[in-house]
DNA sequence: CCATCATATATCCGTGACGGATATAGTCAA
DNA sequence: TTGACTATATCCGTCACGGATATATGATGG
């Protein structure tokens, strides 16, 4: 039952395990490090918010299980329609920190 | 009974109050108009957010009541603590903004 | 040889932010 | 005089978040 429209802005969670998957398959424990690394380790992501996200997400239609086999380890991966949203808010994001950076620059 | 220290990442809804605050005391009716306009009508603040939000932030002792008077309306104004949460969280948002064009820039 | 840490997935559930609905009231224009 | 806009405020249901916890395997080392 995948919804048809992705609501923006995205939450930040959703945000960070959208770009962990870009361009790569990626499982769960993964999605982890990737997030932390991205964020510098500002943002540390539990295994509560992990898979309450990914089940939500994948709810969405924004992200579905991927083609890697591997016992033990299930990977997911971008759908196009996550792929968009995650544009999108990028998009959105760098608007906002730009208006920021002005505002706080011109002080 | 002002927190000591303030906890980021800032929730969306926070940062876009400490950001229209900044530079500049106003009322609460004009956050909202503000935090329109500084995300181009992306982020649409209702009144239970903000006047929650608001709560929170003076609690946390990152907004003041202003000294501007004008019966009928309440201003609002960064603390010094607030400015510093709020470079703080523009510049974490600046960072993960780059790292997400980079990545969605690269493929 | 056993303890401990890292990997890896998963569920549970309390807390609390969010946000729509609602209420009140003043102003101003059609 | 009705409706729209300004302005503040509270209530409360929903849901995302995130820590605690559980389970199991592989690696590391004392």
């Amino acid at each position: 039952m995948s919804k048809s429209e992705p609501p923006l802005p995205l939450t930040p969670a959703v945000f960070h395990i959208l770009l962990a998957l870009f361009g790569k398959e990626r499982h769960g424990y993964d999605i982890m490090q990737q997030v932390r690394a991205d964020s510098r380790d500002t943002v540390k992501m539990g295994p509560g918010t992990l898979y309450g996200s990914l089940d939500r997400v994948i709810e969405a239609g924004l992200v579905a299980r991927g083609d890697t086999q591997d016992s033990r380890r299930i990977y997911y991966r971008l759908t196009a329609l996550g792929q968009t949203a995650l544009r999108a808010e990028t998009e959105r994001l760098s608007r906002v920190a730009l208006v920021a950076r002005r505002q706080l620059g011109s002080a």
